[in-house]
DNA sequence: ATAAATACGTTGCTATAGCAACCAAATTTT
DNA sequence: AAAATTTGGTTGCTATAGCAACGTATTTAT
């Protein structure tokens, strides 16, 4: 485990804890790390859910299959993420698939673990950490709700490249989704959203080229809120 | 505080809690009741949380302002219900405001009490208890998204109903949303609610007075997704 | 290297849902 | 009880976004 200990400092559960706190937590907590190959299925639609995962390497996603068989990406994750976390204590099944997009490294977390061992107060952090990072998705997941509740899809693609630029702070982006997985995370159609990307590269809003953004009135993007 | 242990005993983090464990942990985390008068907010979007709320009794709403100044009803809470506790750890302000729609009275328990004390195994209980009332919230935000994820407004209403069905678990399905309200809930303009709901009604898919709804055809209903 | 598959932009057609304006019923205020 | 306000259904108009079909560029497989 040492050699992800970097990683690991840069997740929310041991956000900064020092070589010492991470041996002591590993060895109390139990933790290894597993191997997932490319496209593996790490929870299931259905599953339930007793531990939360932090990504150590590699590239999952959460994805989500409707009732007539299409598929939603929910989320995506990357080295040093934390998955699952949310679900680890629920008594519902998970709503969404997680799935290895490339070979991945994952280091798990259990539940009953961790409060076993409250009285420990590096344990105790790291409850409170994960907690913490619980109400971060919570919060993004507000911001989902709010740019799927603009009206127009202008607006929209508006909301979502302004979150995106907050987040990276540039006003050039570089976007982990194709076109098909940004119109299902903006749950609208593809060609739509190819064409409103279009119109407001036409109005010198945003320029692009694949996946990289620029956002060249800032402004201007604004206003289509 | 003894009035409400009834009350308490009904909510998740002091699910079917015993007297003795109620008289202890009031006393551990030194709960008492809080009034607050119709109207008057209990947070404000913006504010920085560290307690989390029972809602003894009364009703209050979470809802939230866009930039251009619309309210959109992000959630109602009733007698029992828990609110706040996914921002009581976190470090992002409020991105909701709580306003009592009635004469309400409030517990609140702060996260670091819990935390501080989380050696006693009640405590303990109490911490596990409010995280998996938090990945049910999780899961419902979920359900929101995948209603707002829905193309034509009639599968949005036909998602929605559905849900409430399964949850009030009958066909006769009572609302807590005036048609303004259900129309923010469901991100739509009211008069197309309206009309669309009209239309359901004439084809005998649903029928409504005011706020309650009757699932005519359970099967239409679904094909409506 | 060639073929196959995938990704993405374009466009015409059309259904849909937003908007505004209006009216009627119900509720609240005076 | 009358007036005022709120709530909700109706409808015409219109902008928008979904859909399908197609073409081209890029990537992947053989």
């Amino acid at each position: 485990m040492k050699e992800y200990y970097e990683i690991l400092r840069e997740s929310s559960p041991f956000k900064d804890f020092k070589n010492e706190e991470l041996d002591h937590v590993i060895r109390v907590l139990n933790l290894s790390a597993a191997s997932y190959n490319k496209n593996s299925t790490i929870f299931s639609q259905g599953d339930y859910i007793n531990q939360a995962g932090i990504l150590l390497s590699g590239i999952i996603i959460a994805e989500s299959v409707s009732y007539v068989g299409e598929r939603r990406i929910i989320q995506t994750h990357t080295q040093g993420n934390v998955f699952a976390d949310v679900l680890m204590s629920s008594h519902q099944p998970t709503p969404v698939s997680v799935i290895a997009k490339e070979d991945c490294k994952i280091v798990f977390l259990r539940f009953d673990k961790i409060t076993e061992n409250a009285c420990d107060p590096v344990c105790r952090r790291v409850l409170a950490n994960m907690l913490g990072g619980i109400a971060d998705k919570f919060w993004l997941l507000n911001r989902k709700i709010a740019y799927l509740s603009c009206k127009s899809l202008r607006s929209r693609i508006a909301m979502f490249l302004l979150d995106t630029h907050k987040v990276q702070n540039s006003k050039l982006l570089h976007l982990n989704y194709n076109r098909e997985e940004l119109a299902s995370l903006l749950s609208v159609n593809r060609s739509a959203l190819s064409r409103e990307l279009s119109r407001m590269q036409q109005e010198n809003i945003i320029s692009f080229y694949k996946n990289s953004f620029k956002i060249e009135d800032l402004q201007k993007l604004r206003n289509c809120l």
